[in-house]
DNA sequence: ACTTCGACCTGTTGGC
DNA sequence: TGCCAACAGGTCGAAG
């Protein structure tokens, strides 16, 4: 399910109902995951008050003054908030009860998703410590992609996919900023200039910002017991869309597998 | 240091 | 209609 900006759709979601709430209680129903949840954490976590709801890449942080909760949502994983104990189902792995009654809830199906605790700088942990710049951030630049990317033998867009270079990117956004700047996804990454990537950049700061103001729109029925974050209703002008008419230009969508996953482009406007 | 690839899971979809 | 392979928004970690 999420990229970047659903990630942060769901951080903003959760944010007003657990900020400054005291954790009752920690359940953990199935607890392997990509990594087992840790058990320490039930004992860890109760008692704390929830100082900060942040995110990383692709990680929510959520911050007591005992350690941080590290979240992240995999392919398939959901938080939602639900007022009172409603029954969990199949795939409702996790809650955190808070004082004030709500439960902060992930499904997730596919059970990619994680659930860490660490006590130190969740920015220091494993997972955080080697991310890239957010692509939202004044670190994030032409400049900055294009010296990255010298000696890269790979396709530009496994680089952009690479959490390392700049997080975030995932498959549809890879694609679709491609698409836009007009970049064949095939192109290694060392070979495009400057100026294409100062075309690229913008590209992925527009689209994710853009897609991230959409899901705000639907915070609303994010939050609450039947709710999941939506499809964001961004129009996407090459993923999923193979064989379908290019927007720009009418030419067959062209589908191929890189890096095992899927690339959309257009042949005729991505050269 | 970089690149590739298998692995982790379940649910849905599309072709026969 | 039913079955089953292929595929799905991620990314780590081992091996080359």
């Amino acid at each position: 399910m999420p990229e970047l900006p659903e990630v942060e759709t769901s951080r903003r979601g959760i944010k007003p109902h657990i900020l400054k709430q005291k954790v009752s209680k920690v359940i953990i129903r199935h607890k392997s995951l990509r990594w087992p949840i840790p058990t320490s954490m039930k004992k860890q976590l109760a008692g704390q008050v929830i100082e900060k709801v942040d995110r990383r890449g692709k990680y929510i942080l959520l911050y007591t003054s005992a350690g941080t909760v590290i979240l992240h949502l995999g392919m398939s994983g959901s938080l939602r908030i639900l007022k009172e104990s409603v029954t969990p189902e199949k795939h409702d792995h996790f809650d955190i009860v808070f004082g004030n009654n709500k439960i902060l809830r992930l499904r997730d199906p596919r059970r990619f998703g994680a659930v860490l605790w660490t006590k130190k700088d969740p920015l220091h942990h494993k997972l955080l410590i080697n991310l890239g710049p957010e692509p939202l951030s004044d670190a994030f630049t032409a400049q900055y992609l294009y010296e990255a990317s010298r000696n890269r033998k790979v396709a530009i867009k496994a680089f952009l996919m690479n959490s390392n270079i700049v997080v975030g990117v995932g498959n549809i956004y890879a694609n679709e900023s491609l698409f836009s700047a007009g970049i064949n996804p095939k192109r290694v990454a060392s070979k495009i200039s400057l100026i294409s990537y100062q075309k690229l950049v913008p590209e992925i700061k527009t689209i994710l910002k853009k897609s991230i103001e959409q899901g705000g729109t639907t915070l609303k029925d994010f939050i609450n017991e039947n709710g999941k974050p939506g499809y964001f209703q961004q129009t996407l002008c090459v993923y999923g869309r193979t064989a379908e008419p290019c927007l720009k230009c009418g030419h067959p969508i062209k589908q191929i597998t890189q890096a095992q996953r899927s690339t959309f482009y257009c042949t005729n406007c991505q050269k």
